[in-house]
DNA sequence: TGTACATCAGTGAACGCGCGTTCACTGATGTAC
DNA sequence: TGTACATCAGTGAACGCGCGTTCACTGATGTAC
């Protein structure tokens, strides 16, 4: 209860000086793009979430796109944060991390649809393309001895597939859970993969 | 050369009225949200594409909502026409006639993006579920045998890998071309059904 | 410990703009006689 | 074939609104002495 480091409640504290504003912005502008797009979003909108003035967000962002621009580099994070935490080196078996894998992508669609959104908004920054060799997936992958041509194209149709039911069950067509289509479709694709070698 | 039904160069007799400028402004209305994004264009733009002024569209369109809904209604047609004419009842045989299933997917995201963002686009009704039994990927699948609870799950990952392919390479994260991958990974998921039963 | 000052995160008024939409109107078209 | 009239697709001026952004400012914070 000393005075240093903490002079006072924070909303008081808040009263003037916001304290993080920057963070708190991306914060209304991922929620904002959740409910209502990446274009239903206003810097006024953020602004009043955030409870200051219209002009506030100008000392953060130099505009409209910037705030955009990096929701959407913060979101890239997100995902990578996700699945790696997912796949975490393929513990305890590398088929069961790689189930995760999909499951992580999807939960980031579903519970950050925000990020997500303004990741892949029509328009955005082509973000930097994972590197196949460090990213998670690629990892995985490895994990189970496919390499070489077959490994890229398997990672991008496994990330097609994800994207695609994230997305599809974003706007309501999928009459079942998403979980079970990408098990069952990674599964396949695995199994497929391997009956052409043989 | 008579004068009934032809009075005049089509030019003259559009000074005053268009003559279709219902499907002008949704021509229109394409080609601007293939070029900015379904939120991006304006009912001034569209009148202005079509050369008339900003209030003509509602004599035909009760609104911006109604131009977009109506996009997107189109879109699903043009879409399955597409889908069916590439079937094409499993000629000349059902492996190659389901390749250009995939293939025709890609095409119309591809030359008709307009049409394919506002169908796709976020917050965009739902429409209506393709129905599996009459919709050609259903067709399709029944050719190949496919049948039961498997031929639902196909479909849709099928669909989601197409809808993911054509996404990705829309925000240009495809390092090759989309078709060499959907063909490889209907192929897979295929192999990989057949692999599950035996 | 106390004071002076630089810093900087906020305010709030104001701007110009483009957009969606309305309204009373007008000119062209097609039909009934 | 010619004329009168109903219809309706267009015009263009006007509206209210919300948005992005700017600007001069002010109050709080932290630091140097």
């Amino acid at each position: 209860m000393a005075q240093p480091e903490n002079p006072g409640p924070a909303a008081a504290r808040r009263a003037y000086h916001h304290g993080n504003l920057h963070q708190a912005l991306l914060d209304a502008a991922a929620s904002l793009v959740a409910e209502r797009g990446p274009e239903g979003f206003s810097m006024l909108d953020a602004a009043k979430a955030c409870g200051v003035s219209a002009s506030a967000p100008y000392k953060h962002f130099a505009d409209k796109a910037a705030l955009l621009a990096e929701l959407a580099a913060l979101g890239g994070q997100k995902l990578h944060q996700r699945m790696a935490a997912a796949w975490d080196s393929g513990r305890p078996e590398p088929p069961k991390a790689f189930l995760r894998l999909g499951h992580a992508y999807l939960a980031f669609a579903r519970e950050e649809p925000g990020y997500y959104l303004a990741l892949f908004r029509p328009g955005a920054a082509p973000a930097t393309p994972p590197d196949p060799a460090t990213s998670p997936l690629g990892q995985a992958l490895a994990a189970f001895g496919v390499a070489g041509g077959a490994a890229g194209t398997l990672a991008l149709q496994i990330w097609a597939l994800s994207h695609g039911l994230a997305s599809l069950e974003r706007s309501g067509q999928l009459p079942m859970p998403a979980e079970a289509l990408i098990d069952s479709g990674v599964a396949r694709l695995l199994r497929g993969l391997a009956a052409e070698k043989s």
